[in-house]
Parts: C-alpha cells; structure tokens; sequence
DNA sequence: TATTGTTATACTCTATAACTATA
DNA sequence: TATAGTTATAGAGTATAACAATA
C-alpha cells in the first residue's frame, strides 16, 4: 500500500519551493494523478483526454491531435497505438488528404468515453470538493493566465 | 522544432475537459513543464525539487523523501543514483539508524544548486508574468484547498 | 512485525532522428 | 520544400514484488 500523499507536510521545509508556483501546481497535479488513478478504471489521464478530443473533434488528425495535447506526432503513435489495440479507437485514411488518418471513436470507445466521463466527473468533484463555485471559478481564471 | 503549445486553441472543442479543473490544472502544467526544460539546463523538475529538499532538509533519508514527493523508495532509488552520477548528492549510512541513509548534498550540489535556482526564479517569474501579485496569492491559496 | 534500502522488472510518457508517401 | 504517418531508439518517471539487514 503506497504512503498517503500528505499536500504539504508541516515538518517539511520546502526551501525556495514554497515560493514558487510552479511547484505549487505540481504539488497539486500529484494528488490530483492519484486521486484520478484510484477513481478511473482502465484509462489513464492522457488516454481518456485524447477520447474525449477525439469524440469532439471527429476526424481530426494525428498530428494536430498531437499539438493539442503538447505532445509530437511520434509520442502521439504510442498513445494511439494503445487505443486501437484496446478498439476504442479507428484510423480512418483521409479522401482529402492522402497522407493523413482521421480519428473517430468506435462503438466501444463511445461506451467506454461515457462510463470514463461518469467515473472523472466524479473524480473531479471530490478534488474541487474543498472549494466554493466562485472559488472553481477564479481558478480556472486565473490559471488561464499562464 | 516543437511546435508552440497553444494553452486553449479557440478553433478546439475540448468537450467535458473544458469543465473539469482537473483538467485545467493539468493544461497549465503542459506549459509550464516546457518553459522549464528550456529555462533550466542539465535539471529536470524532480531532480531539482530533490536537490531542494536535501538541501533544506539535510539528512533526510531516501523513503523519508519519497514521501514527500510523492512517490515511492524504488522510483527515489532511480533518481537519487542519478544524482549521485552526477556527484550532486552524497548517501551516508546513518549511526543511529544502520539500515537509513542520511542524503547530503556535494559541494558540487551546492552550487549546481545554487545555478539551478536562479534559472527556476527567472522561469518562475517568466511563466508568473501575466499574474499581479494579489492574484498570485489568491492562486496559492486556492491550490492548497486541493 | 515493520521499515530501509535495494534489485529486478515493466509500463507509461516523452523526445529525437530518419524514412515514405503525399501535398 | 513541407507535412502526415511511421519506425527505431532512448531516457525519464513511476509502480509492484521480492529480498536482506535492521528496528
């Protein structure tokens, strides 16, 4: 059983991390990852955003997929190579464009996208679970500024 | 060359992602970890974070540090041989604990240290530009609630 | 019995470089 | 020339399982 992650522990000192903020998101990505890893089945971060891209954003390439998520086409591969062997997701050639695939969802990808999104909705509210709807709000202002 | 990682791209749907904070948090620290890497030379994020800790906590032993990073004593084995490698961190079996190590920094830790946390300030500061220093606060006191 | 360090092992994520087919 | 997909390769980061030494 892995130690329970303890935000900022009191007998700590952090040193100059206390005064970044990087590391202030960080340190909440970590427990955000874990939380996400013990509520999501099957799917980890990168794989259920790239489902949900993809069943927004029907067609869309590899590449361009690749850009959104801050990744290149190469890491893209691995990630996709998964998906497909698990048969969430098609590579469909482009008419229009002979060297591109489009992504879309099979049927299970959909099934499997809406009993992810119930599982992270859920996941999402525990982790804002300490915050106010205006504070949600405020966050998400102001980490659109960086 | 990477292609420039756009934060919310307007031509994007991001369906569910777009509601979830989880998400929102995750999007900011795909820029900031960029930012990072081209800001600070030979140091990745943990090592630094390590280097931090060591220093600020000197003595501290190898699961002590898990902990506290969030990650386990097998996952610290492999980051703290590579920073012994590099001659930054120093092992000293503990006397009142002969199965602990006691972590130290070198004097050359020291002053990678010390190179290091200029290059963080300067990226701290840079990725921090678009935020005054009231909204700065509100952020770090938002992301303890998590 | 529990904890510390350790090793073996494996999986995920990410990146660079080079190749091919097409634009 | 540039771009999309692909493959080979490698380096980080993270995790589990097991073991020896010590608490």
């Amino acid at each position: 059983m892995a130690d329970k992650f303890e935000q900022w522990p009191a007998d700590v000192d952090f040193g100059v991390l206390g005064d970044l903020i990087g590391y202030a998101i960080r340190r909440a990505q970590i427990g955000i990852y874990k939380d996400f890893d013990a509520s999501v089945t099957r799917l980890t971060p990168p794989l259920f955003a790239a489902l949900v891209l993809i069943d927004a954003n029907p067609g869309i390439n590899q590449s361009r997929l690749g850009q959104i998520m801050g990744t290149n086409r190469a890491a893209m591969m691995a990630l996709l190579d998964r998906l497909a062997a698990m048969k969430l997701v098609r590579r469909v050639p482009s008419a229009s464009d002979k060297r591109a695939n489009e992504l879309q969802l099979t049927d299970l990808g959909q099934k499997r996208l809406a009993s992810a999104s119930a599982e992270v909705a859920a996941h999402d509210a525990r982790i804002a679970g300490n915050l106010t709807a205006a504070e949600l709000k405020t966050l998400r202002h102001l980490l659109k500024k960086f």
